[in-house]
DNA sequence: GAATATAATTTAGTTGTCAAAATAAATTTC
DNA sequence: GAAATTTATTTTGACAACTAAATTATATTC
């Protein structure tokens, strides 16, 4: 920490930001084609080189390189022919150029799935995890067994895979590939990645469980239309991702964004991370089980889920226990006060909630997310709010996104 | 606002981010060589292609188009020769290029600045504003009288100018070049960039005022080497503006961050905007200055600085007073809530106070910012916090900065 | 079947970049 | 002081990525 005057640049220093230089900054028109056929489903030359601006003739060339490299196929039953001129011809994705899979590890399910080189998903498949908290052997094991679970549901060879995606929950910097904290890990800073390409013998992307969220949201949501958005889960946290230009952002650090542990309020409740008054000690339903258990006059469960403590009390505040309802209006407020600030600090065009938690309508009760619109009164700054209840799948099809990209970059040319 | 299952992509209509073309986004190198020459004061050909990881080949192509255009000059009396070998050719800036002029609107004073090319700054003038509000006209002629006074004291004429950037206060569309709201405008939705560019018949850019200290800290302070920092700003309001990737972000809807408004207390103090619990409604000024009343026993004065009346409390304060203490103290503490919030959501390398109210020295007191570093538990994100206390030319420096940087887009070729 | 329309490819050229060779201008060595 | 050495810059020739324009391909319409 310094106090006082900054250093400020003088002439003969020069003036303005220092960038580094930028490496291969612009993807290679390869790489672009490949994507706008990917995102569009299937696409002629022509529709492309108008989708990126480009001349048909790169496009020709670009498209013939990818059909060379098996990346792409020309498809016979493309978008019939819109009236008179030599028609189209309609590119798609070959989805057999390679198999991706992506792994959710958590608490108290751990998930795997099976997409195809196009995104597609072949394969998937849950397992109970044997305990809340592991060794980093015993979650790699874990993992190789679920890897192994959907290679046999497809009859499929692990060769067949381009690369694996690793989705942990807790703090994970995606660009050295380490995990630095992690609830379901029981020692720190692990680097899970290279840990795991050794163990699999193939290329492996993690990152932490709120961003995997946002990739799924990023590439088979509403999100694929969006330039800058922000999603938040709901789960045993409170998570976020944000998304920038089309991009996940990670931060300065590289190891993501933090909603649940923004403080809602000076000296309050206590959170499991230590400090006072943080999102996630009021709506995460740990948070709630807690209070649950003072007004059903019992005990918190050890271990396991608070699902059923939650829907008694959920039913209690149907049936119009004033304390019930007051937890989850408290709760709600809170949300609502925590997604106000991401709008006013990112100014986001959309937000979305996801999460399995949302199936208690709640916290999404009409009023509190119509108080959130309302709230934020300046001009031009009201976002959509988007809320969806996804399932366990998301998480894994994020992770295989990781791995898709990766591989894309590899094949492309890109990288 | 729209609840229930989220559209998902579907396999025939292909998965990804769609993102539109992306027209010329890398700069031209004769724009990157230029920037390099700028950001480090002096540079020999070579120095610039390794700074570049390019050709000594094409950085010759480069300078040569940048001297012929009068962009750039060789310099003699560079760097003596460090060894043996032909001594490097130093190059800079051709400051006589052209000159930039800043202005920033504001409330008790608007100042504007004058810089060359390089950007070193070569007249300054602040003006007493007229009154809290005024209409776009009484802007214009404010600005206008401004600029008049800088081209005098430096006897240079308006036809030198490249460019002039605007900076004003409240809700700015910095792509429209439209300000939305400002508190020191009658009216709203002024379309200020054209009127300005009409009157002044030059280019102009207009921003806000938190994004113009932003930028100043990018160009001529300790975010010069940073990639990802936060300012926070303190002065009427609580602003700031945020640097992703060594360029400002400005969120989705163009319109910058806010901080202010993000709300820390459910049911708190009463903000100017109508809400409670922000963050302004405790620590700007007149929030203090509306508990200082009350300690000292006098009215809040309608309008003008509350310096005096903060003064006031500050020295009973420092005498010891329980009261006066205590609404420093408790400011104080809610700052430190809200910059911990910006740690958690923007994850910053770097996070700097900046602004004149940082002159009193309760709100950045040590145990509070200390407060901040050790309240942020998870591995790996501990950004350094810098404060400082610029003067009022840093906003119309910035503002100079957003007119010099459209200059040299257009000058080189780029944009 | 000829005219027309649209899609894709080929051709010839432009542009931006680089590697390697050549040139320039200093210092060091003999 | 001339030759060797060192470092900076420019020139040269080539290549890669892209484009405009012309050409070819394949359909529909008249």
């Amino acid at each position: 920490m310094s106090v006082g005057v900054m250093p400020e640049a003088t002439a003969s220093e020069g003036f303005g930001p220092i960038r580094p230089a930028e490496g291969a900054s612009a993807p290679p028109l390869r790489r672009k084609v490949f994507d706008a056929v990917r995102s569009h489903g299937a696409l002629s030359r022509l529709d492309v080189a108008r989708h990126l601006e480009v001349s048909p003739a790169s496009v020709t060339t670009a498209v013939g390189e990818l059909l060379a490299a098996g990346l792409l196929r020309e498809v016979e039953d493309g978008p019939r022919s819109q009236g008179r001129g030599r028609p189209p011809v309609a590119l798609s994705v070959e989805p057999a150029a390679g198999l991706l899979a992506g792994i959710k590890l958590s608490n108290p399910v751990s998930t795997a799935v099976l997409t195809d080189f196009a995104g597609t998903p072949l394969a998937a498949v849950t397992h109970r995890a044997p305990s809340a908290s592991r060794t980093a052997p015993d979650l790699l094991g874990e993992a190789e067994t679920l890897l192994d679970a959907i290679m046999r549901q497809t009859g499929r060879t692990r060769d067949a895979l381009l690369g694996v995606g690793l989705g942990i929950p807790g703090t994970v910097d995606f660009t050295a590939g380490e995990v630095l904290w992690s609830p379901i890990l029981k020692t720190e800073s692990v680097a899970l990645r290279a840990l795991a390409a050794e163990r699999f013998g193939l290329p492996v992307e993690i990152d932490n469980d709120a961003n995997l969220v946002t990739l799924a949201e990023l590439w088979f949501g509403a999100g694929r239309r969006l330039s800058d958005f922000a999603v938040v889960t709901i789960e045993h946290g409170v998570g976020m991702g944000l998304v920038i230009d089309h991009r996940l952002y990670r931060g300065a650090n590289r190891v993501g964004l933090e909603l649940g542990h923004t403080t809602v309020q000076l000296d309050g409740a206590l959170c499991r991370c230590g400090q006072r008054g943080c999102l996630e000690a009021y709506v995460s339903d740990y948070a709630l089980a807690r209070e649950a258990a003072t007004v059903l006059g019992q005990g918190v469960p050890e271990t396991g889920s608070h699902i059923s403590l939650l829907e008694a009390l959920h039913d209690r505040a149907k049936a119009g226990d004033r304390a019930a309802l007051a937890v989850f209006q408290r709760a709600g407020r809170y949300l609502a006060l925590g997604i106000g600030n991401v709008i006013s600090l990112y100014d986001p065009s959309t937000i979305i909630l996801s999460g399995a938690r949302l199936q208690f309508d709640f916290l999404y009760a009409d009023d509190i997310l119509e108080g959130i619109g309302r709230q934020k009164i300046h001009a031009g700054r009201v976002p959509r709010i988007d809320v969806n209840a996804r399932g366990d799948l998301v998480w894994a099809r994020g992770a295989a996104t990781l791995a898709l990209d990766a591989a894309t970059d590899r094949l492309t040319g890109a990288a």
